[in-house]
DNA sequence: GAGTGGTCTAGACCACTGT
DNA sequence: CAGTGGTCTAGACCACTCC
């Protein structure tokens, strides 16, 4: 025997599933499901509390209870790390021509904002750990923001560092001004004799904290898609490492793996 | 102002990581933590869920409310299917000599208890578009889960797909009772002389439904970890999807991208 | 001010676990 | 059986939004 809050919920739940209840639309006031369900209050509160934490309603005080729309999820593919290579010898008007996050699909590129911020910091020692370097060496982290044009919380949250013994060939890597840079990271390195051959993509989600919740406009304990990109240049050192977040609900990452011949 | 059941909730979840409470400890009775805050029934419970969606606490019914250990979170790294690859061609001694999951981290492998069902279908609009066969072709569907030897939820649900008319060439493939096949499905397929050359996972993160927050012992709404795995041999046939679900808080995947020269 | 969701109370009764 | 957590009620009062 089911709980009545569980039957509440599932019945609820069946509505907007079945687009009796669209994405947008108001659902009936809590006054109205109280009569409607016959039960008491915190007995409809907590169906909705479920129907909340599955996302399928969003609550807003004082105006109503909504169906929240399913939002857009954005597929980017590892195949991009090769496409990107393949540009790094054209010119600075073909790398102008078409930007990376063209290869995403799911929105069309026009409607992202993004924003840069450029500091210098010191390793601590996750990073030091993660670049192979000496806790407290000099690094430039990039904060990259992106957000969609008519949303106000950002959809994407990347942090690069660069060691800044590597990059320091090229000054005009040290300024946030030259962003967006065309051609992206890997161009950026190959200004100072970087290529690249190896990217690990390291992929977990977890819950927000409260900071995060609060940054990207989410519910506390809501979840974040998180990928520690690692890249690798051809003499083998780490040349980046970015820690990339989303809402869980907004991305989707694909990896591709050829494999070889059998080999012992 | 916080509410009230935020405030107990902060208090109690500052005494678990304060090691005031130890993983395993019973928490005082509702009864008590009635008396020791003074507030109703309805107000501590719901302290008690925002720390049991934040997984710091168990609530066993008839039992009491216990303090739950951090569990660790299994590392998988895109490598293993090279390494199952390599073993393909070994005899059944040396297959069975070390398993896959050995490649992972987090957890030793005699921790895990493996359980297999096959069973016949027929593809459904989803799995013929990923398979590249017509809808109504059969299949054949291999549910596996997996979970720690303490635990009576999964930690682990695999569903895997494969074309039957691709495998019928060895009948022992239908076979349930033959897991765990020694060397893993790359294995099994090279029976029928399918060789894998391509591997794509597409991974996302997601509220659980309703029934798989019943399934995984989770809290409703909690995020899983999904990860769509596509299985292309050297012919270019897709072989297997395979849909793999943890609870979020229980794996990390990882891919490695190996970039070659640039090309135009 | 009317209507919405958010918090809280005091109590009843039920279901499960261990002795 | 006593003790635990699980569900539900009927009501009060508060906080926010929109007119």
């Amino acid at each position: 025997m089911a709980a009545k809050f569980d039957r509440i919920a599932a019945d609820l739940r069946h509505r907007i599933e079945a687009s009796e209840l669209q994405p947008g639309d108001r659902l009936p006031s809590e006054t109205a499901l109280l009569e409607e369900y016959g039960v008491s209050l915190g007995t409809l509160r907590r169906a909705l509390d479920l129907l909340e934490a599955e996302r399928h309603i969003q609550r807003v005080h004082g105006r109503g209870t909504f169906v929240r729309s399913r939002r857009t999820r954005l597929e980017r593919s590892s195949t991009r790390y090769q496409w990107e290579k393949n540009r790094v010898g054209l010119s600075e008007e073909e790398r102008l021509s078409e930007g990376a996050s063209e290869k995403d699909t799911g929105l069309p590129l026009e409607r992202f904002v993004f924003s840069a911020r450029y500091e210098e910091a010191k390793a601590d020692e996750d990073l030091a750990d993660a670049l192979g370097v000496e806790v407290g060496t000099p690094l430039l982290r990039r904060t990259y923001r992106t957000r969609v044009d008519d949303e106000s919380a950002p959809f994407a949250l990347v942090v690069s560092h660069l060691v800044v013994s590597h990059i320091e060939g090229n000054p005009r890597l040290m300024d946030e001004s030259a962003e967006p840079w065309p051609g992206g990271t890997q161009h950026q390195l190959s200004t100072v004799g970087i290529e690249v051959e190896r990217i690990t993509d390291r992929v977990l989600a977890r819950p927000a904290t409260a900071d995060e919740a609060r940054e990207f406009d989410v519910a506390p304990g809501e979840a974040l898609l998180v990928d520690r990109k690692t890249t690798f240049s051809t003499d083998g050192r780490v040349v980046e490492v970015a820690d990339n977040k989303w809402p869980a609900d907004r991305m989707a990452l694909s990896f591709e793996t050829t494999l070889e011949k059998a080999s012992r």
